[in-house]
DNA sequence: TCAATGACTGAAAGCGCTTTCACGGTTTTG
DNA sequence: CAAAACCGTGAAAGCGCTTTCAGTCATTGA
């Protein structure tokens, strides 16, 4: 049916063994030899056929991208396109195919496919979240790994993730800069590690200004806009007011500023906003919101890197990597009045 | 190294074959001997090497997701996210695995990967444009394809689509029963299918409310935000000018809504304005905009069907399936003034 | 001039699985 | 009670490729 490497050696006058040669580029191939046998590639159109070529070097060239909770559907923003298209950057560079696990909302998830043997060279994983099924699967697994995102419990886990803290700091930093004095904090949830990594940035920020960080001007929210909406009801029964709010998420700084809206007052007249990831919603938003963008397609990039340069050449002695990427402030007009 | 299944024979006492058997739940093995198997299997921890399976069955079950451009870019909405765990959601229940094929920036196309016979036993293409690469490899390829949204030159594909003629005819006709009568559209790019489709679901509405479609008022687009804004700006220099505007792509609407605001005056007082897509942005705007929802994960989801009812049992007689959605219209706030 | 080296090639042994075929033993059927 | 059907099993032949091994020539060095 389908043409194969025999049919090319018939066709050439050789045999399957020199053939494959060719295919590979070895050397010590007789140039007369070689063209013949491109020659019958070229006129048959032949394509190697992959998984028999897996099998036999016992390496598939492809990763897999581990999304285990349905994010997706937990940031309304393009964060897996760029993050994918990143991986996929670098996955095209070097020839790697990459495989897409999915959660899915049926609970299914995604470590079965994984498991089978020879699949995969080895698996990124985008989870945000430390459940249970991922900790089960990293402890049994065997194909390295490397996570986006700092796995807590695992620190053998080679990663790469995004300077939340310091993203945190700048912005809420920014916030005192233009005078405010009681700065709430909307955070992401707590077991999430950006969650709480964000919370201490602005910590850090308030306790450098010599600001004490106030338990009630903190609460917890998801990311999501819903629960931004609610916390910033919260604290604007508060008396004194805030006069200004980081939002862990811009999700939730759109759903901070609907309460504000709602309560008759306005941003930032009447309190700053400010955001953290940059979706492209915060610079549609009016106000627009000053918040920070994280280099999403590079983190991807990177992982992809860290992934394919130990499969591509195991290190001798084992090392774990971690790479932090520094995030950006983005200015806009939701902090403070404009001139 | 890795366990293999005759590792597994050995230790039930049984040949390969009959493992290989019970591995595949065939009927007619003695139950003691079945329950010895799987006794070994579980004791190792045993995972059946899947390339090797694919080798030896013809088949990989995989199939890939087709992206040809970088619309990620295009579209700056959780579209790709929706539409893949669409598609997940049938691989999952079908034990599928799902192969991404990005094309990324750097030119590399992702046709290369699929020609590596045997990888895929199918693929989805999810291309807005039919482009050159695009049709070249539809030419030579021979798994099964279906396709999101028609692709025109090659009428022999299945497909499945969402109803945008009928969607923008609904939201023109929306636009008309609250009083609008000289009313514009900011098209997507016209070779686009989605688009045409777009537009001639306008000029439908139109039509059938005894309107003639003026040529001035129609302005060709790109879907982004920026030609929305421009677009705009040329319909309000128009004397007199059109009272309300459909633009094909939410963020085109978005570009609108600005260039509006630019010129002093407002949504949807002094015009009304209609998008398409809902993405989570056109429900965060002010004032929240009126516009086309698809059904985006079902999208995926039943490409994905009709792609594994073809490859699980071929069709005797071929015949090309195609599936249109109904398209949903979502009334907010801006095509009419609030009671 | 002869041994040693190196270039080029093919036979054959895998990679880890599935599946056909054949065979002995049990049941069923006419 | 013989013939037919069926069940349960292992040997062996692939699936389409890579790679080792050994062998043939043609060169080179001493």
């Amino acid at each position: 049916m389908n043409i194969t490497l025999d049919e090319i050696a018939r066709r050439a006058g050789v045999s399957r063994s020199t053939s494959s040669r060719v295919l590979n580029h070895h050397p010590h191939v007789n140039p007369a030899v070689r063209e013949r046998v491109w020659q019958a590639i070229r006129e048959t159109n032949y394509q190697p056929n992959h998984t028999a070529r897996s099998l036999a070097i016992r390496r598939s060239q492809v990763i897999g991208i581990i999304i285990p909770q349905p994010i997706h559907t937990l940031f309304a923003d393009p964060y897996f396109p760029l993050l994918i298209e990143g991986i996929a950057h670098t996955c095209n560079e070097r020839q790697f195919a990459m495989m897409l696990e999915l959660a899915t909302s049926t609970g299914n998830h995604p470590y079965l496919h994984i498991g089978r043997r020879g699949f995969l060279d080895g698996a990124i994983i985008a989870s945000a979240v430390e459940d249970q099924f991922l900790l089960q699967w990293l402890q049994q697994e065997t194909i390295p790994v490397v996570s986006i995102g700092r796995i807590i419990s695992h620190p053998g886990i080679p990663y790469v993730d995004v300077d939340n803290r310091h993203g945190a700091r700048m912005i809420v930093e920014h916030l005192i800069h233009w005078g405010h004095h009681r700065i709430a904090a909307i955070t992401g949830p707590m077991n999430i590690i950006a969650g709480r990594e964000r919370y201490v940035g602005y910590c850090d920020a308030l306790t450098a200004a010599g600001i004490s960080v106030q338990p009630e001007l903190v609460i917890e929210g998801n990311f999501s806009e819903e629960s931004g909406y609610i916390a910033m009801n919260m604290l604007l029964r508060l008396d004194p007011r805030p006069d200004a709010v980081f939002a862990a998420s811009d999700m939730m700084a759109l759903g901070a500023l609907k309460a504000v809206r709602a309560s008759g007052l306005e941003v930032p007249d009447d309190v700053a906003l400010a955001g953290f990831d940059d979706i492209p919603l915060a610079a549609a938003m009016t106000p627009a919101l000053t918040t920070v963008r994280q280099p999403i397609a590079k983190l991807g990039q990177i992982a992809a890197c860290l992934l394919l340069d130990h499969l591509l050449n195991p290190p001798a002695e084992p090392s774990v990597q971690r790479v932090i990427l520094p995030t950006e402030l983005v200015i806009r007009e939701s902090c403070h009045k404009q001139p």
